[in-house]
DNA sequence: GTGAAAGCGCTAACAG
DNA sequence: CTGTTAGCGCTTTCAC
């Protein structure tokens, strides 16, 4: 049985691809359907190439130094998870790309940098989940975003946005609040979005993620506003959730899974054919699923 | 900046821990809250020690060889999740044993093998739950099992038959369905189980898990029957999904976050302190949670 | 107390 | 083509 640490040491290899996860505070991590899906698909691909998955939990403090995982050679790439356009972050990986070490971004772009991503087309999905609800004869379609500092909160705003446009539908800022992605921000909206259905202001709501779009929904409902009667609801992810939930929630599948797997497969493939040049991102269709709330 | 790998052969440490999950063909895996608790928990305790978690993805054919993750050196202890009560897995965990690696089970014991392990109290909680039912008037209740090559299956099924004798009411075995965890698993009960509800024969219903709850919650609503007028149920994990379905699903609370902690701890206590003696196993509480489905 | 040297167990390069 | 040897970069021991 030959003995890994001293193949790691003498290749200069250590066959574990670091998997870098976002600190959440108060937050159970994985429990969100979006890092499960995700970590199961680069560990599906990881495995297949005969690497390892190492888990690294960023903390709050140690912001930047991603770096010193490759010095250290505990890794030989990694996946980013979870990162936000901040500068703070951009600089970490700007520095991480100065110093040739490979990684990729997963279901974020940090525009003008070269970073290798893969990505899901949100601008679609979102684009597709609009029309459906205009198509429904919707007209005052509210939407509930995420952080500005995620680009998909950005690609669903221009999705957003442009389905309006093709329809000729005015945007109105006024009509787009922001959460964070939790269920609880989604609730905490259910007041002023409450008050805008009850005045006729707004018919249909598009939510950036399943989660808010749960939380509104239950926040709604306590107000005596329904789902199916009053308003129309959108949500995004396709996770476990929108299908337990009653009425069924309208969402966008997102194919996680396959972004996890396709990262580690881009990844893993430049490192052995060593091609530090050409690479290619990848980007991933996301796809609207019609359900209850959103046909009745 | 110091070359772990170099460290690592020259102390003949690798500062990993490896985590041992299970092969769940068709299911990605990630996405039950049961076992990304575990995780984020293990993880918490791994850095807090220095550690770094190497997740391994148990493959159907290499049942046998987690003996080999220690000889090549790649792993220091590890932490078995998902383990079934099979004879090849009680083989290989047995030979681990034997060998001197330090292994921690969490959420599984394998009776008289002294192997050190974190459960829940699973007997306790589903008493709890079985009780409340008694005690809202309920005396026939069926009870939705998992396989029971799971020791919680095998506790909550005891802790279901304890809450029976002490109210002097009979166990009847042909009130006892199995699943296999899943909620398609639940939904296939439905139609016996509804029979049962329909003839009176049941008016209280206990599975074992939330996933298994709402699948057959949803089917007995397929087929007219709902929650809150016809039975009263009970689920198991305190998911994410128990608090979203409607109505809210009464359940047992597990503390699957702070097992998988105290899992990390139990072990990197002993591997610091080389302690290879006295081992204490972790038992956690579990505690029911009433919510809308048996309290109406 | 400080400093030099001998491994750790393998890979890769080189000579035979 | 096979066998030998010199590192890989650190830790630890032992001598000074």
């Amino acid at each position: 049985v030959p003995n890994a640490l001293a193949q790691q040491l003498a290749r200069k290899k250590s066959g574990n691809i670091g998997v870098i996860l976002p600190f959440v505070p108060k937050v159970h991590l994985f429990s969100t359907y979006y890092f499960s899906e995700i970590l199961s698909g680069i560990g599906e691909a990881a495995n297949r190439f005969g690497y390892n998955l190492l888990l690294i939990f960023r903390e709050p403090s140690d912001a930047k130094d991603y770096a010193m995982l490759f010095r250290t050679q505990k890794i030989d790439a990694c996946i980013v998870l979870g990162a936000r356009d901040v500068p703070e972050e951009r600089a970490a990986l700007e520095q991480l790309k100065e110093e040739g070490y490979p990684f990729c971004l997963v279901n974020q772009r940090f525009d003008g940098t070269g970073f290798m991503t893969v990505d899901a087309d949100h601008a679609e999905g979102s684009r597709q989940a609009v029309r459906h609800l205009i198509e429904g004869g919707r007209c005052s379609i509210a939407f509930l975003n995420g952080p500005p500092e995620y680009s998909s909160s950005r690609d669903r705003l221009s999705g957003y946005q442009a389905a309006l446009r093709e329809s000729g539908i005015g945007y109105l800022e006024e009509l787009v609040f922001v959460g964070n992605y939790s269920r609880k921000s989604g609730c905490e909206q259910a007041a002023r979005i409450g008050e805008l259905i009850r005045s006729g202001g707004v018919d249909a709501v598009f939510a950036a993620n399943d989660r808010m779009a749960i939380g509104l929904m239950q926040g709604l409902k306590e107000l005596g506003i329904e789902t199916g009667e009053r308003y129309a609801l959108v949500g995004y992810d396709n996770s476990d959730g929108s299908r337990i939930i009653s009425p069924t929630l309208s969402t966008v599948e997102v194919p996680f899974f396959e972004m996890g797997r396709l990262a580690a497969e881009m990844l893993l493939n430049e490192e052995r054919k060593g091609s530090g040049g050409h690479r290619e991102d990848g980007l991933l269709p996301a796809r609207f699923l019609a359900r209850e709330t959103s046909t009745f």
